[in-house]
DNA sequence: GAACAAAATGATAGCGTTTGCAGACGAAAA
DNA sequence: TTTTCGTCTGCAAACGCTATCATTTTGTTC
């Protein structure tokens, strides 16, 4: 910097403004001044910018597994919007523990992070709340009652409902339906909506509580084979769940969908190729990611313009669903 | 670190040296120091820190598709250990592109990062060699010919080989390889150890250029189909590819083990749960990552000891592969 | 106890930016 | 011409830390 104010005849100052605040620089000395960088290979420094701004040009994004592919999916989003404004990304994976995500989020706010997105981890985080009085935090994929903190989710209930309308819709009368982890507003909301719409329709259901694992959904349904009987849906709460119930189910012998259907949550890449396919609720992921991080950009500065966002889901109808079996019975015993 | 300083009555120095240098100040006052810190919950700045030492405590991580569950898998044995060392990690998806590589790689090294690991973008990225000259970098997945960087890898070409060992043991006389995008390194070794083997066993067999990603092995079996004449096994340059043909091979009706086996590699999580389950050659992802980070230690300080190890691999077999049909028929009408 | 070496501490100068504040310049108004 | 703005630019002080070097303290040896 200094060498181009030197060459230039400038002080250091108005080389800095033709960076940083580019309209207070007369356009041709600006001009002159950029170029000049371009030749030298100049770029202002981002950590002395960061140093002196008392915020760096960096966010962070702290995911409970990054081995879910519906949390790639979802850095892909976050990312490219991320760079589109010249921000870095710092990726944290908290394995769904508190306490690493507390650390993490300590991490993130001493390196005066421009922003945090902390994606569904526990809900009764205080130090996110607490937190978000420093620095614009956006929880994805989360509710967090009532903070300073913006949200982006997908419309986790209506997923839900629609998927057990879905099943009723297709003669299915008792379901089980395996939950994600305890305190995740996700998993709550998905639960709620199932629940509800059985209730609606007055179906009968088992609930086992399961996790968001391929091995979570694979133990649950092991652990819940004993109360099947006349349940001919098993609905999960995230896909990965759900593969691990039909890993359960294939390796007993169960047809899926002949004898039972089943169904899980996010539509990850792997829901359309799986055999069978898997029929799932899409999640907008990559907007999700983007938007997160736009909410970010729209609070800095205090201007303390909370987003809240909810994006809707898609129910995706694929092959690992079906007509209850003996549905034609029930159907003609019912209307006798 | 002032109020510190002044309500101990030392200096900044040595306030400063309590925690950079702890050797140079006296146990008993160190304690104090610490303590004291720990009251006024005092953490040194990381950026000023950053500022005057020239080096952050970020390092980057650049990968072709965070999408593939091979990199997350990666990504955690990254993570844990860069946080071990109280280093912060940034994520960077290139997409397999070179430019966008680069550009990463720009902004790391405008972070002053401790370190950068890329992993198997092309093999030709010139700028990989030069960054290398600044700060410590480690490849990974992908080898570099003669520079300063550290690589670590799996074993690829004696992976591929043992696959092919063993399909010619189930029985298998004539193959189809869907190998990955061209100038990867970690691509073209499993190539040639499959290309070495079936030369050396005498094996039969076609090659069509596929790529990483679950689309690319639709596409490339797809296309392959009209050749498939007497082939009984498909080897698949990675996992994804590996679905994407199983997916293909389901949709046409063709039933796998019985008909055609399929191979992959990496032996993501889903390989595991896949129907039919996926044979493949398992690397040891987290291990990769972990000794990365530690690569980029050693290199630190300009100890220029580049770190060169290659992982083995193993194979894995599950329910993709199978003898070859027909070989009954096959092994009797060579041993007349 | 003097002389010296070694260890611990302090004073100070940056690291590369940004940012008030004040000055310089030019244009419009008087 | 003088005054009055408004726009643009320079000066210099931060930002929070570490490194260098000088200085003081401590320990060792004869």
């Amino acid at each position: 910097m200094r060498e181009i104010a030197r060459k230039l005849g400038v002080s250091t100052s108005t080389v800095s403004r033709a960076f940083s605040r580019p309209e207070m620089v007369r356009p041709e000395l600006r001009e002159r001044i950029l170029k000049m960088a371009r030749e030298l290979d100049y770029k202002p420094n981002p950590i002395a910018r960061a140093m002196v701004r008392g915020q760096s040009d960096l966010i962070g994004l702290v995911v409970p597994d990054i081995t879910n592919p519906f949390f790639p999916a979802i850095v892909r989003g976050v990312e490219d919007e991320a760079r589109k404004h010249g921000l870095n990304l710092i990726v944290c994976n908290s394995d769904g523990h508190v306490a690493k995500e507390k650390q993490y989020l300590h991490s993130l706010h001493d390196l005066t992070v421009a922003g945090v997105i902390v994606a569904s981890a526990s809900r009764r985080d205080a130090y996110v709340a607490e937190l978000a009085a420093g620095v614009p935090v956006v929880v994805l994929d989360r509710r967090l009652s009532g903070s300073l903190v913006s949200q982006v989710n997908a419309d986790n209930y209506s997923g839900s409902k629609a998927v057990v309308d879905y099943l009723v819709g297709l003669g299915h009368r008792k379901l089980l339906y395996l939950s994600g982890p305890a305190m995740i507003s996700t998993a709550e909301d998905r639960f709620r909506g199932f629940r509800d719409q059985c209730h609606l329709h007055n179906i009968d259901f088992n609930v086992v509580r399961a996790g968001f694992g391929i091995d979570d959904g694979y133990g649950a349904m092991k652990q819940a084979e004993p109360m099947m009987d006349g349940t001919t849906g098993v609905v999960c709460a995230n896909d990965l769940c759900a593969f691990g119930v039909l890993a359960r189910l294939a390796e007993v012998g169960i047809p899926v969908p002949e004898k039972i259907s089943v169904t899980g949550f996010d539509d990850i890449a792997f829901a359309r190729i799986f055999s069978p396919s898997l029929t799932t609720v899409r999640q907008p992921t990559y907007e999700m990611g983007q938007l997160a991080v736009r909410a970010i950009l729209d609070m800095r500065g205090g201007h303390a313009s909370r987003h809240l966002v909810i994006l809707p889901t898609e129910l995706v109808v694929r092959d690992s669903t079906a007509l209850r079996n003996g549905s034609a019975e029930h159907f003609s015993a019912s209307t006798l």
